[in-house]
DNA sequence: GTGATTTCCTTCATTTACCGAATCATCTCG
DNA sequence: CGAGATGATTCGGTAAATGAAGGAAATCAC
């Protein structure tokens, strides 16, 4: 079917995207020194401007053991610092130095850079669609990993639309 | 600018997308017991068939070493053989066994299949929308990539690369 | 207030991922 | 038959990530 195959086309491109954003994410990595998680998390500490350990952590899905180490790490490096909060001493608050805004400045997300540069030049229609299509699929797949359990009473209203593939699955 | 607007958008919705993606195949990880990297290499090996660990090596982009790392788990675990070529010694042709292939059929890439049910839903006209932003987004940033990374030494099979589904020789 | 519970972070131990370099067997070409 | 290339493995090392357990501080119950 035509449906079929567009649907398997689109695949095939989320995981071209998919792969390209990953390897930009190793390639910034090793220009930068740090490794992909590494940055991850400074740039969240940067964002949130002050947080904690477990703000991260949930945040970005990571166990807290997890970020307890890279912190660790950063921290030897010198591009993150912590203190503890006077007004809560179990809260460890996290900040950016000098140093790592430097660095997340002068190591800008290579994706990020590279997408807009690219971007930029399309037409604004085209840009617009894209986005379009893009928020589209952004509630899609959320939805469908939000509640991913919960969900899935509420959310199939006629999985039989038109014979679209449904695999024996479950 | 509103140019810069719809950018910051698209890159939010595209990060949006990739942690969805990512949380996805962790969570599918988790279900088979497996993790990502693992269940990543079984699925390219199914995919092709028979290959062998420098084709999976190389079409994952990991290390040879990484490749055969996780074969040996894979193996332990009874999911995947390797046996010796006797064309040429030097490979090893890599199956998925009986129970691999059951693992895969139950707990097959939760984020296709999400896409697939709830993609299906839409209308036409959208479906052909996304997949064409798609398409255009996956060339923006492949172009992105491969000129950031001099694949050179690689420029020789090249001519196939594009498509990236291009099976095994064959 | 004292004690129990919860919250936040850390430490410890362990598994996995990943890489580069060195190695071994094999193939291929001259 | 070498010499060199190739495919996979082993080895050594760093980092990531998790779960379990623990310590310190806040909070709640009485």
């Amino acid at each position: 079917m035509a449906e079929d195959q567009i649907t398997n086309a689109a695949l095939r491109a989320i995981r071209r995207i998919l792969r390209a954003a990953d390897q930009g994410g190793r390639k910034l990595a090793v220009a930068t020194g740090l490794t992909p998680s590494q940055l991850l998390v400074l740039q969240e500490i940067d964002r949130r401007g002050e947080t904690t350990p477990g703000a991260i952590a949930t945040s970005l899905q990571f166990g807290q053991a997890t970020v307890t180490n890279i912190l660790d790490r950063l921290e030897a490096a010198g591009l993150a610092t912590r203190k503890r909060s006077s007004s809560d001493k179990r809260r460890m608050l996290l900040h950016v130095t000098a140093a790592g805004h430097d660095l997340l400045a002068n190591a800008p997300d290579l994706l990020q850079e590279h997408f807009r540069n690219r971007f930029g030049t399309l037409p604004a229609w085209e840009r617009a669609m894209i986005l379009a299509a893009l928020e589209r699929l952004g509630e899609l797949l959320d939805a469908t990993e939000i509640d991913a359990a919960p969900l899935i009473d509420v959310g199939i209203i006629d999985r039989a639309v038109d014979g679209d593939t449904v695999p024996d699955a479950s």
